[in-house]
DNA sequence: AAACATGGTTTCAAATAATGGAACTAAAAA
DNA sequence: TTTTTAGTTCCATTATTTGAAACCATGTTT
């Protein structure tokens, strides 16, 4: 995969064990990994210790372990964006009466962040958490609109054009053209590209330098929503997004710059 | 602090970013560090490259990156008790109209895989993934309980037994007396040890060998609940603590095309 | 403008840790 | 029992990490 060095060898480890959706046995482990026996179990070894992976003796699995869980949730609540869209998110589902999506960039994969569904008041944690496809969601396609062409280009490299529905681009030249008219649009649409059925409105949040913070939508089935019905949301979802990134700008530093003390 | 080789260190990157309540500058972390400039530098650089450490180039700041929500998904998806223990959950809280939490151990502290709170139907995320002592909290205690001696001695060495109340108790030698009257009785107490006004029943989680799998609680103000109120919960806390370590252990293996003899 | 900080990045020989083939052990199957 | 399979350990070789110091870029003071 990646390979930084022994750490990056490390993180592919930690895919691996969750690629799977169970709790796996060294043999099936070592069955899909590259890595030579001895050095597979070293790693796993080193992983379990540190608890980023869980070990169960009884049944001799390995499993991601609990430290992830206590990492993620820092990570969710002091550099997601969720946090800081929650009121605004909650506002908006409220309005449009609608599922609503936070997103953030994860590599070159879409990361739902935070989610409000028209239905239920709240749902599980388990939302937060998965990811998708860029070249094929609303969300996806509104934050790659707006990447510099360096990053970009690694991660329409990465994507990998599965044809979902009739409607999914599926070549790169198509998604950079889509990607095109987003930018002169300013937000994007999902037109049953990935579920049939299912549209949506994103809207990118940017900062206010133009750089990506995440994308927040509003999806909708066709049978009771059009896509004009949708594009109607788009002032109120640009403001939404001003607001979350006016707010995520000035979050960052309430303690202001305190001059440290210099100790040579 | 650990030291498994440079993962090891890498995790203790990885800490040291989330101890920040917020995205650090390079020099922030320098600072607490024990590595050198250099070798800190090479790490962030390593873990923003993977996607484990989010880096923010306006404002040259570090924090947790979104691989980490990503893996916490799966972990808490495929390897926590939560899933698993859902419906159960739901079904006590209504029973018993308080707050109910289900925890697991990580390394030496207690980590919230799932609650329910008395006011609200369903929390955020962001209570999934929580820590706690475990010397002072009724979940704590009861996991801490049943662990066999080795770990035992490893977890409690440990501990801070920071004094929060005057029924705190702060030496390893009440906590093992304590410990003891657990096993004996088959459920925790917390005594207000944690926080003023606060009590709580907690049983644990046991495999058929009687490993350690987590605990569940039930929890109440001083001021609306007495502690034999919740003593009469018990026989149901252990009836759905047995459902939920059942679930867990067939639950595994599915899709198991080994054909194994014995269960277990 | 020049000199000086400050904060961040790069270099490179020495120190250290990772590697992986092979040998080993435990437990299940024949 | 013997054989097979699955998991664990060893250790000489090899590759990576290390970190002091030099460097660079940007902002600040004189």
């Amino acid at each position: 995969m990646s390979g930084d060095g022994t750490v990056g060898k490390a993180c592919d480890v930690l895919d691996q064990v969750a690629s799977f959706s169970h709790p796996v046995r060294f043999g099936q482990l070592l069955e899909t990994s590259t890595f030579p026996k001895a050095t597979l179990y070293r790693f796993l070894q080193t992983l379990v210790s540190q608890g980023m992976l869980g070990y169960d003796p009884d049944r001799q699995t390995y499993a991601l372990g609990m430290r992830l869980v206590r990492l993620a949730h820092a990570a969710w609540t002091h550099s997601s964006l969720a946090p800081i869209a929650r009121r605004y998110l909650d506002q908006l589902s409220m309005d449009v009466g609608e599922t609503v999506h936070l997103a953030q960039m994860d590599s070159s994969q879409v990361l739902y962040v935070d989610k409000r569904n028209a239905a239920e008041p709240v749902e599980m944690y388990s939302q937060a958490g998965k990811i998708g496809p860029a070249y094929c969601t609303g969300v996806g396609k509104a934050m790659m609109a707006y990447l510099p062409e360096e990053e970009l280009a690694r991660v329409i490299a990465q994507q990998s054009f599965h044809r979902f529905t009739d409607t999914t681009l599926t070549t790169s030249s198509d998604l950079r053209a889509e990607l095109e008219a987003i930018k002169k649009r300013g937000y994007a649409f999902d037109r049953e590209e990935h579920e049939p059925g299912i549209i949506c409105i994103a809207m990118p949040i940017l900062t206010d330098r133009g750089r990506v913070l995440g994308a927040l939508s509003v999806t909708g089935p066709t049978m009771r929503r059009t896509l004009m019905e949708l594009e109607a949301l788009a002032p109120k979802l640009a403001n939404v997004a001003t607001q979350i990134s006016a707010d995520a700008q000035a979050w960052r530093f309430p303690d202001s710059k305190q001059h440290t003390i210099k100790a040579g």
